[in-house]
DNA sequence: AAAGATCTACCTACTTAATGGTAGGCAATG
DNA sequence: CATTGCCTACCATTAAGTAGGTAGATCTTT
């Protein structure tokens, strides 16, 4: 059984985050996947639904993710470490994030995935918030800046970090990134 | 006299910050500007003709800022803060960094864009490593880390700053962002 | 200074290819 | 027998780019 609609997903996603979200067509993907183009209508009636099923599986495995993170790593610089670490898959496929290809197209892009992308961030936001704030409670991460100033600087600098990295990869420059950035918020 | 050449590159420039490369066509600029769709390839034959003379009249622009800043600033943090301020004509207008839109196309970008940007990218890693070592040299600015991994962290920082940016309009979080970011690179 | 030639900046009208999306058919499966 | 999953064949629209023309400015030659 070759699940057609998770392959789709996958090449999507694929497309998505390596050209942006109007740089890719039904065309492409059908190509990549080995089906015909109408055939990606019976499984995603309009590429806007397909966008949206692509940010709620993205979202999805980062929710898992996040989760796990609290659940494994105790302080709170640690947390932030495992948490840059996630884009590192991005990093190593060459690929950026999902959501930053579509945020760049602002005004251009739908309005149902302006929300989807928006509800993302703001998820990451309010969990680094929580995360910064532990920390700052037990004394592993530094005080004197709010929780939201710090966990916006966070995603900024990490998804900064894999825009770099797609023009410059480089084995280290990734982690050299993170590792400034973790330490800059420790006690 | 109207110049209608500038013209195209002004209001080119804000619709490929606004909505990406590939997110915005001949049509629309042509809408935009004034004139006809054919006209404008009189003054740029291609898009991709287009799109080299937007990155290289954004590029001269911020040499010149770069030039002013590291004559008119003495020290490592403040002339970090001052090229971080650079960054907020776009966060007034909401829009994001011209190379940052063309960077997340990658793979789909016409090879000439591609170099061109990383180019750009290049001078300012450039200019950033000979201010972060300076500011080292003068003991402005904290030593422990090589200038070149600072210089891809403050630019990382400042991108992702510009992109969360556009997605949650606030009029202090920029601020907020480069604050941190400048604090962490003291000495 | 007049006459012709050339150039600039724009136009209308078009081509070709690609876009997202639709209609309807057909074979396999439960 | 109805649903699922895919197909061929199509549609309307839009994309970038081209062809060829026109009005006006500017340069050249007599």
């Amino acid at each position: 059984m070759r699940d057609t609609r998770a392959e789709l997903l996958s090449q999507a996603e694929t497309l998505v985050r390596g050209r942006g979200y109007a740089g890719f067509s039904y065309a492409d993907l059908a190509e990549a996947v080995g089906i015909r183009k109408a055939s990606i209508h019976h499984h995603f009636p309009t590429k806007v639904d397909l966008g949206a099923a692509l940010v709620a599986a993205y979202a999805d495995r980062y929710d898992a993710a996040l989760a796990a993170i609290q659940a494994e790593v105790p302080d709170g610089p640690g947390r932030i470490a495992a948490y840059g670490q996630l884009y590192l898959g991005g990093v190593e496929q060459g690929l950026g994030c999902l959501c930053a290809a579509l945020a760049i197209e602002g005004e251009a892009l739908p309005e149902r995935l302006r929300g989807d992308i928006a509800a993302f961030f703001k998820g990451h936001l309010a969990w680094l918030d929580a995360i910064l704030r532990a920390g700052q409670a037990d004394g592993s991460v530094r005080s004197g800046s709010e929780p939201a100033v710090l966990a916006r600087y966070v995603i900024a600098t990490l998804e900064g970090a894999l825009l770099m990295e797609r023009l410059f990869a480089s084995p280290t420059a990734f982690a050299g990134t993170l590792a400034v950035l973790v330490d800059s918020l420790r006690a």
